[in-house]
DNA sequence: CGGGTTTGACCCGCGC
DNA sequence: GCGCGGGTCAAACCCG
């Protein structure tokens, strides 16, 4: 199994928004990053979306998924956010009155409320995750709502959460194996990802967001500060004989496989990084509590419909993930920054 | 020692 | 009903 990239690394995000990348529009393919959620069922005008992207994202908005065009650093329209939540209000309460936490398992709780089959005692039983309690593994892929966006890999793993990796799998059909993390930043988090690296563009990664942060952003990065370590590529990379994985990957790729190719931007976020440092806290600090609700992107959700023609632009760089924010490859510096205290 | 990654196994949902 | 594929678990191991 031993993948060729492995995200092994904590996709933690240290993510910056550094003035200077203001100017990239949705236009810009290598900074641009898309968003968009993905909802159990097709939504019929989906189609109608925004296709501004190509290959696999084309593919999902097929399936049914509201495309946001999102800039690399969606941070830096904190304050349209503002207004955009103020334009999002009307849509909120004709939503659905959602509490927290519930619109990505609203889906979920919407099934029809079954009393515990024999199966699901024993899956919690066998679950003793706290998460698991929350979200029986029966009904962990319905009708989940899911958040994908589409980074480039300089964007990589760059958003504040701390993420811990608990499995990668090979995807069939894909020359990329998928790796599925889970927040560490708190133990009851329910939030998960999952990176995946777009087939059609492997300098894509594919972010699919479930669930939900349900504790405020980590203020400082460094909540694990030094448990994200570099590996040592040798070891690993012995088996990643697979001709697949070797021929699109020289380095490794996704998030640690960033980390291990990031030379580039290495030095650059690192000395990056002592100045965002700073912004980051007051950046995020606020900002991630203030949208990371679940009312918030089911309403954004359907504010992109309904504005989906006029305002795409303004609505995807404003709501691009807060959960991954964009801007600095942490990985790059995941010893530095990391083993640093991240400061 | 705490926390991360790796990886094989297990389980479930979904399509046929 | 069956098989496949995806998502998760958890033991083993690694690193700071």
């Amino acid at each position: 199994m031993a993948e060729d990239w492995d995200l092994h690394a904590v996709v933690r995000g240290c993510s910056t928004v550094t003035s200077s990348s203001v100017s990239s529009s949705s236009s810009t393919t290598t900074a641009a990053t898309s968003c968009y959620w993905r909802l159990p069922e097709p939504c019929s005008s989906s189609s109608s979306a925004f296709s501004i992207f190509k290959g696999e994202q084309q593919q999902q908005q097929q399936q049914g998924s509201h495309v946001l065009s999102l800039s690399a650093y969606p941070f830096e329209a904190r304050s349209s956010i503002e207004e955009l939540h103020e334009l999002c209000k009307p849509f909120f309460s004709k939503s659905q009155p959602l509490s927290p936490l519930s619109s990505l398992s609203s889906s979920v709780s919407s099934a029809p409320p079954k009393s515990v089959s024999p199966t699901q005692q024993q899956q919690q039983q066998r679950n003793k995750q706290p998460h698991a309690v929350t979200t029986p593994r029966s009904k962990r892929r319905k009708n989940q709502l899911k958040k994908v966006c589409q980074v480039p890999m300089e964007n990589l793993s760059s958003d504040i959460w701390a993420w811990r990796k608990y499995g990668q799998k090979p995807i069939k059909g894909s020359p990329y194996p998928r790796g599925y993390y889970r927040c560490s930043s708190s133990k009851g988090c329910l939030a998960r990802k999952q990176v995946e690296r777009n087939r059609s563009d492997p300098t894509m990664f594919i972010v699919t967001y479930t669930a939900e942060h349900n504790h405020p952003a980590p203020t400082h990065r460094n909540s694990l500060a030094g448990s994200t370590r570099q590996k040592p590529l040798a070891p690993q990379t012995a088996t990643n004989g697979d001709s697949d994985n070797t021929l699109t990957k020289p380095s490794s790729p996704a998030t640690s496989g960033a980390e291990e190719e990031a030379p580039p931007q290495g030095e650059k976020s690192d000395s990056r990084e002592e100045k965002e440092d700073d912004e980051e806290e007051d950046e995020f600090g606020g900002l991630s509590d203030m949208v990371l609700t679940d009312d918030f992107f089911e309403s954004l959700d359907e504010l992109s419909q309904l504005t989906t023609a006029t305002t795409s632009v303004v609505t995807g760089d404003c709501f691009s993930d807060p959960f991954s924010a964009l801007a600095i490859p942490s990985w790059v510096a995941s010893g530095a920054a990391t083993a640093g205290g991240c400061r």
